[in-house]
DNA sequence: TGCAAACCATAAC
DNA sequence: GTTATGGTTTGCA
């Protein structure tokens, strides 16, 4: 069985979906019904769930995490992530992506030439992704350094990806590159994101 | 700059 | 099978 859990977290709502320790889903909005929309739309389907009030302890470890990223913290963290049911080209882009640390951005592009395929089918896992922001897509922008998308694409979605790496910039100057299970990836300093 | 065409994995029919 | 759909990129005017 399913549990699902909300929470509210400075002015953002927070969902996560878990089973044994493993992660479904998470998801996050402005308001907690889009949340919920989100965290549903981010399952299987035919999947059931159950919303618990009490948050267990794992809940509790999931929300801190969250809470981390959406201050642009840095922070390391291990939890386990259920992907059985996704395409195994959208488990190896989100298994890539994992290796993005705080304080880098990489490309559409860069991602594409490490796990295989177009920019465009990069594009597309990031706009399906069922764990933002923990498996951190908004660290994915065009190659030319300007935002990209967010959210579905929404106009709100690239102000809230926008916020997000701000808070994360460390200040790298450099580019680097880390290594991922399909190759190395070119990491770029959040710095590189152009303003406009 | 701005637009058209190529690109590539998925989901939906 | 086939078509439609993008959080893209590239080339060319």
């Amino acid at each position: 069985m399913i549990r699902a859990y909300r929470k509210e977290i400075g002015d953002i709502w927070c969902a996560i979906a878990i089973e044994n320790e493993k992660i479904w889903s998470t998801a996050f909005a402005t308001n907690e019904k889009e949340c919920v929309r989100q965290l549903r739309e981010n399952l299987p389907y035919n999947q059931s769930f159950t919303f618990e009030e009490k948050p267990s302890l794992m809940a509790e470890k999931i929300f801190g995490a969250l809470k981390s990223v959406l201050e642009g913290e840095n922070t390391s963290w291990d939890f386990k992530f259920e992907t059985r049911h996704l395409p195994k080209y959208t488990q190896r882009v989100l298994n890539c992506l994992t290796k993005v640390p705080v304080g880098y951005v990489t490309t559409y592009k860069a991602l594409a030439k490490t796990v295989g395929g177009g920019p465009r089918a990069v594009g597309q896992v990031m706009a399906s992704n069922p764990f933002a922001p923990l498996v951190p897509c908004h660290r994915v922008i065009k190659a030319d350094f300007s935002i990209g998308g967010f959210g579905g694409g929404s106009e709100g979605g690239v102000k809230v990806k926008r916020a997000l790496l701000e808070r994360e910039d460390k200040g790298f100057q450099k580019p680097s590159r880390t290594k991922t299970e399909c190759g190395m990836l070119e990491l770029f300093p959040v710095g590189f994101l152009r303003k406009n």
